[in-house]
DNA sequence: TTGCTTGTTGGACGATCGTATAACAAGTGG
DNA sequence: CCACTTGTTATACGATCGTCCAACAAGCAA
């Protein structure tokens, strides 16, 4: 009679990768606070010291976990990007309006961004990769922004105002999510490029 | 000789408001995770034990502290709406840019409002506040662009993208205050409120 | 001044936090 | 089949958490 093992291996890769996803899940259900060790490794399976084993600390996979986070943002706008054709107009609404469109416009990945942003004022590494983020993401699009005639005078404002839409249409969908739907937030998104290139022409 | 007063006997009501205060203090300062018994009880300059005594727990003190800050921020906006005249259109603009003006446009009350957000998802209390804040504002926001005449089908987005981009702007501000100031924050809602009236005459 | 009310203090309590580490066992090469 | 490596577990440790409560003292009434 042979016993079941008591615990499996996995490759480094993996198991950091299995981490990574029960520290985003924690972090989507009971928000920053609840994210501790514990917690997370009871989500991922296994005993609490494999955390301190792998990244040293809670707070280095927290940090780690926004860094793959955004990294899955990212891919997931270049895709979308990628498939909308070479028309600048159509390219700026296809950056934009993925973020209300599958893979992105997932309830779990918003708690989770939403967590990341609590974390922004007390933590100065969650603080630079936030900073990475968002400048990098206004950069995307004063770039298309350039693409669809947009004066370069008035290219910063309107990628802040944008920015500002998409994150304030993610709070809300993420906190109430019984206000309205990721369509209308799609449409909604799509209003404000339509009368932001309007107003230029 | 007389020696000094341990301590200092308060009103109930003012020794109340102290402690909210210090509440909201150490959530702007240290964010949700940080605001302890103990941290509040040394900011407000009393002891942990006051807490209790006067709010039962933590967690209710927390939840008195947002709604007695949206008392404030509704007070805010609700003075600057009458000091903007008769006009609809310049009523619209004064509540809306409100947020972006003192008192509010205030780096700590951004901060205690962001660690507002980052409880909603862990706690129904402060969920129910939420929304109540949420759709107080949005359905405010409904009537001011009824008076400028847009039209019935159309304000309900118009409200949720105003209030979007509302968060999302005060977000950014609070989160990497080095990005853009609060006085492009004011331009950037007032062109969307042009192009949102322009488009509906 | 004396006594009483009660706001206030400060520590006790068990639970949970993050981290470090010794003991264990799975999988592999001999 | 047996060591050996090392991923994994489980526990110990001190710090901090929220809550509770007995003792203290400030300020008022008599």
């Amino acid at each position: 009679m042979s016993s079941k093992p008591a615990f499996k291996r996995a490759e480094p890769d993996a198991r950091r990768q299995s981490l990574i996803e029960a520290c985003a899940a924690v972090l989507a259900r009971e928000g920053a606070s609840g994210a501790s060790v514990r917690t997370i490794a009871v989500a991922a399976g296994v005993s609490p010291g494999l955390v301190g084993h792998y990244f040293g600390s809670v707070d280095a996979l927290v940090a780690a976990t926004y860094v793959q986070t955004g990294a899955r943002v990212d891919a997931a706008l270049e895709a979308a990007l990628s498939e909308a054709g070479a028309e600048p107009g159509a390219q700026l609404e296809a950056f934009v309006t993925a973020s209300f469109l599958p893979p992105i416009a997932d309830p779990e990945l918003l708690a989770t961004w939403v967590s990341f942003w609590s974390l922004v004022r007390s933590r100065a590494d969650i603080a630079g990769q936030h900073d990475l983020q968002y400048a990098s993401f206004r950069a995307r699009l004063e770039v298309l922004l350039a693409g669809c005639g947009i004066p370069a005078t008035e290219q910063r404002c309107a990628a802040i105002a944008i920015t500002a839409l998409v994150d304030g249409l993610w709070l809300e969908l993420c906190l109430s999510p019984g206000s309205f739907t990721a369509d209308d937030a799609c449409a909604i998104a799509r209003a404000q490029l339509d009368a932001i290139i309007s107003t230029n022409r």
